[in-house]
DNA sequence: TATTGTTATACTCTATAACTATA
DNA sequence: TATAGTTATAGAGTATAACAATA
């Protein structure tokens, strides 16, 4: 196995551990949100409008999906649509500000590392954050973090 | 943000990019399984016999629902029903040879380092591999490699 | 005629409850 | 009486097809 290979099958080690398995479940019960509609509620950024079919090819599903998911944002106030003067078949979508603060919870829970990583030297947590930093800069396309 | 939050947001921008979503449903469309069977698979040893309660905390899903995964897998021939003589109320699961196979190629499939991580620099490799299972390692509960 | 968003509908995944066969 | 696995059934997520409004 290469270093990058091991590399890799560590990070998918952590990702399927219960420690971050149980904050993504954590997060959507306290939002009040399934998996999915919190799916979209991260990929709506703030001071955004995005048109329903945008949203749908972000998400990569179907647009008629998007109608529901939507719709389950809006009950609890997360997020709105908005119509677009300049073609009336358009309807775009803005998080709320009480979305934001949603989606920001979730995101600050999502982003609590492993304790594991926590427990390494604040010498080689520095380097590892280095080395991933690195390599997302080199990524094409570019990947986006969701706090910038 | 600390150096383990920053580095945790780059895996978490590294699972959620298209080129490792798009190996996971790859993966489960080269072996015929949908990612929740694809999961099941994943989740049974070579050599290893699992009852089926088992499989379900190790799933953390209903009992009743291991029944229909286990149906799924037993389809194309992945794994069988064992019975278990000592206590006949229990049925164990167990990969076939065939099932062995496919396992191996999703694993694989998986593995597969985003094409960002082979970027790095060799060195940077090492160093990333080295500093991920030093983390790795002092996880506790273990978090176990798909091959260790 | 083509496109956006919606609705109606069907299929899959998962859980709950009732059932069987063992213990 | 309790437990392992199954079956029947219902709820949620998602896709396809048909539809209304607009371009």
């Amino acid at each position: 196995m290469s270093d990058a290979e091991r590399a890799w099958a560590c990070m998918i080690a952590l990702f399927r551990s219960d420690e971050h398995l149980g904050r993504f479940a954590g997060a959507a019960r306290e939002t009040g949100l399934t998996a999915a509609s919190m799916k979209a509620l991260l990929n709506l950024l703030p001071d955004e409008e995005v048109p329903m079919r945008t949203l749908a090819e972000v998400l990569q599903c179907d647009a008629s999906n998007v109608t529901q998911l939507v719709d389950a944002l809006e009950e609890p106030g997360y997020a709105e649509r908005v119509s677009l003067p300049a073609d009336r078949r358009v309807k775009l979508v803005r998080l709320t500000e009480v979305g934001e603060k949603a989606r920001t919870t979730v995101i600050d829970k999502l982003h609590e590392p492993p304790a594991c990583l926590n427990a390494l030297t604040k010498r080689d947590q520095a380097e590892l954050a280095r080395l991933l930093s690195k390599a997302l800069a080199a990524a094409d396309p570019p990947l986006d973090l969701y706090h910038p």
